[in-house]
DNA sequence: CGCTATTTGTCCGTATGTATG
DNA sequence: CCATACATACGGACAAATAGC
């Protein structure tokens, strides 16, 4: 029993590894962003590959977010700094692809949202509070007068708090999470009949999330901060999954 | 005011096109799992490009999990179903790039599990409550034995309490988040001196979940679970981030 | 400002190993 | 076993874009 357990090989492509070792390059920090590869001709040296099987890999290393490469550029590929949007990317073609309901995204952003403001609540400091504040007196200025700046002031709201949360993994997810929501229904939003009680309601509700973050209730400014996404989005989602929305406001 | 708003024009390159357009027939579902692409010479036909072109398109489809292709297959490249695969590269990078701590990840383990649960208790049916009780079953039986036994019996909970929980993006993020916990850890675990006593507790605080979850008490399944997970965890986790972990077990 | 060298983007042709029938 | 079609990988070529002189 026991004995050498072997892997199975599967045949790995040429490109792969050189996916590989670049990867591992990038996420140990040898290279760092904002740094270059060498060039292509350089690379299939260093490999000893064709140019094509460079550029393969080149091509998949970009479509992961990690290096960007411009036609005419002496230096090669520029290593990129961590940017969300291949997460991005792979969470919409989820959303797309496994069929991801309006609720389900909506209940996600319920949760993150929720629980990041209970950390906020603990977390804060007083410039974090204050960038909130701001937020909400620019979502006030904006409302009846220029849709895009409200929508604008209200992502800046949730990443202060998100901020102040101190997750980076939650601040990504619901930065993604949102855009993606809101590419789903922005049209609707938009031509919602009720829309300016809507914004009206919705800066009462974060007005209310602040004075409970200040508080340092999180329990409370959790639930506020649910039953806010929930009144603002409940519209748009189908009556069979407003149930389970529902489920997260007790 | 106003006017035309000009996008800025930025080239894009043969391949991209190529990649958008699989990409929206994938999505669409006018090309289903299982389905095949047309072979690469049939793609250069089509699109009028060449072999290379057509070749590093299908790398960045693969990157992004829709396809696969292998040498010699008579049909062209396979669409695949989905697959969190995608997801769970990006994340494993955003974590290693973005220097995301083992607290961040446990957190958020915390965050999409208490809330799986809490979702679990409402919407849970009999059959699913019979897995949650054969996976703990299974964890028992393995305890002190089977390593490996234990931590997919483990796996299986907690894939069982997310299914019931009825939100998709919560399974998989939940899913991938924890591989790369565990992949983080795992020597950690495995060597730690009071195993036994963990895996025994652990099992006790699953068996209080599952009864809770039955109860239909969610908010208290909710908080059972993010102490269990917190008490499993805690351990590996930095002293100082441990009190943003015990900020949601209140 | 234009010129030049270098690099990327794209194309073409070819050879090789592999899977299917 | 053989023939066919396929993906993988190679090498050479040209145009467009960029940076430096």
């Amino acid at each position: 029993m026991g004995g050498p357990r072997f892997e199975p090989v599967r045949a790995v492509r040429a490109y792969e590894r050189i996916v590989e070792q670049i990867e591992e390059a990038v996420e140990s920090g040898a290279l760092a962003p904002g740094g270059r590869l060498p060039s292509e001709r350089e690379l299939m040296v260093q490999f000893s590959v064709s140019r094509s099987t460079v550029r393969e890999a080149l091509r998949v290393l970009q479509a992961r977010g990690l290096v960007r490469s411009r036609p005419g550029d002496p230096n090669g590929a520029e290593v990129l700094p961590f940017s969300p949007a291949a997460l991005h990317k792979s969470m919409t073609t989820l959303a797309r692809v496994a069929e991801l309901s309006l609720g389900e995204l909506v209940q996600f952003r319920m949760v993150l949202d929720g629980s990041a403001v209970l950390l906020a609540a603990r977390l804060r400091t007083e410039e974090q509070l204050a960038e909130m504040g701001e937020a909400v007196a620019a979502m006030r200025a904006a409302a009846d007068q220029d849709e895009e700046a409200f929508g604008a002031a209200d992502v800046a709201f949730h990443d202060a708090v998100a901020r102040a949360g101190g997750n980076k993994l939650i601040q990504v997810c619901t930065d993604v999470v949102r855009s993606i929501v809101l590419k789903l229904i922005a049209d609707r939003i938009a031509a919602a009949p009720d829309r300016e009680e809507l914004m009206r309601r919705s800066i009462r509700h974060h007005e209310e999330v602040i004075a409970a973050v200040r508080a340092g209730d999180g329990p409370l400014a959790a639930r506020l901060s649910r039953k806010a996404m929930y009144d603002y989005y409940a519209g748009y989602v189908d009556e069979g999954e407003r149930s389970a929305l529902r489920a997260l406001l007790e």
